[in-house]
DNA sequence: TTATTTGGTTTATATTGTAAACTACTTTAT
DNA sequence: ATAAAGTAGTTTACAATATAAACCAAATAA
């Protein structure tokens, strides 16, 4: 039987789950399309947004769209991985 | 698409989710079968023992077995239809 | 030109989690 | 009998996390 340390601490946060099943899904995306999909405030995606970079899960990126700064976040391969051992855990972990 | 909002936060926790998911299996359980189990510490449990009986989630019983103290756990109704609702808000989040 | 909006970041506060210390008693050893 | 060690927890204090509010820099609108 697994046991719930296999669970990704990092990942096993409703937020940073949000974030990081959006990029899964789209590997590359805008904050403000994640900040309208997830309903989060600016703040607390910004602080996320860090953490997973720190953590090598995502890569943040600035530039500008037209004349306004533009945050784009890329999901790496590390990121992927991660994810996807963290829902192989959950399975586990849930669904004997 | 379902968001991140529909997990129930007090059981998106890892010693919550351990806990609950023993008494899934279990309907009951001693205290220390617990602290064996998830490897937490007394203090963590006994907390977080507290807060799922705040929810409504389990029971706590208080009795002597010998002659020590014996803490039991037992989960509610609603404690095992909202671990349901969470697997399978989780289900339909992660695996779509 | 002042006000408002965009796209964020930083700081401060509230909430949560965890470890360490403590309580209360029991058993074992001296 | 009493000191030392063990059982079964609870409480308290601190650390980590999450969230909200305030702030910044620039752009656009009035």
């Amino acid at each position: 039987m697994s046991d719930f340390k296999d669970l990704d601490p990092l990942l096993h946060q409703r937020l940073r789950l949000a974030i990081m099943s959006l990029l899964m899904a789209n590997d590359k995306a805008e904050f403000n399309f994640i900040k309208q999909k997830t309903e989060a405030s600016a703040g607390n995606l910004s602080i996320q947004f860090r953490k997973l970079e720190e953590a090598g899960y995502l890569i943040i990126t600035k530039s500008f769209k037209g004349n306004y700064p533009l945050t784009e976040l890329a999901i790496t391969e590390s990121g992927r991985q991660a994810f996807s051992a963290y829902v192989d855990a959950l399975k586990a972990y849930l669904v004997p």
